[in-house]
DNA sequence: CCGGATCCGGTTTGATACTG
DNA sequence: CAGTATCAAACCGGATCCGG
């Protein structure tokens, strides 16, 4: 999916791509590249040269995909925030009732002993 | 994602969500009922009955990423049968590259010998 | 009925080295 | 530059048993 960002509009380059995604290996992008193109999602053109010169570029229906997947980003930058605060919650929520728990657990050892 | 789906706008059990959702082993959906209510998408209200009862709806938050799945759910259905078309392709050009190397090196074989 | 806990084989991934 | 090859490590996801 970030691959697909990452192409955006314009035709790029195999380094040009893996400079950009942060933190992906050249192991997975080749992957996920020819697994694109697998599907004519995106379409790979080799030049016969030395240095080897690759470059990648959506497909049209690619592009209608890359559509839903903006829209996907753009959901996550809205609510982003708003989640990661409840999870926040969530997990203290959860920290709470261990608290309890061992409270309780302490509590039924004083009086036993 | 699935999950979500199939929570659609009702209130359901997690029996339902199992039978509904095809080959997805109990452990998996209580995994992802359990993300989801996390980063607050669902909620879980528990009945203290005998036997349990467990009730799953989509928060507010949750019924806007529906939107967004639905959009992706309606891409697939439209365009499923082209990529699939398209990806038997791709593999029989490489079916047809690897009986064309298997041809040359029967060739360099019998003029070999 | 709705899970939690544990084990365990298979896939995926990263790291590293190498190549035309 | 744009990958491939190989091996170890991590990460699932399923199967099974148990428990309120």
């Amino acid at each position: 999916m970030l691959v697909v960002v990452a192409l955006g509009e314009e035709t790029k380059r195999f380094s040009q791509l893996h400079a950009q995604i942060a933190g992906i290996s050249k192991k997975m992008l080749t992957q996920v590249l020819r697994e694109l193109e697998r599907n004519s999602l995106d379409k790979r053109v080799v030049y016969l040269v030395i240095p080897p010169m690759v470059e990648y570029s959506l497909t049209p229906l690619g592009l209608t995909l890359r559509e839903l997947i903006y829209a996907l980003r753009d959901w996550s930058e809205r609510y982003i925030e708003e989640v990661e605060r409840r999870r926040t919650e969530y997990d203290q929520q959860d920290k709470t009732l261990l608290q309890e728990q061992i409270m309780a657990l302490v509590q039924q050892w004083t009086e036993a002993s």
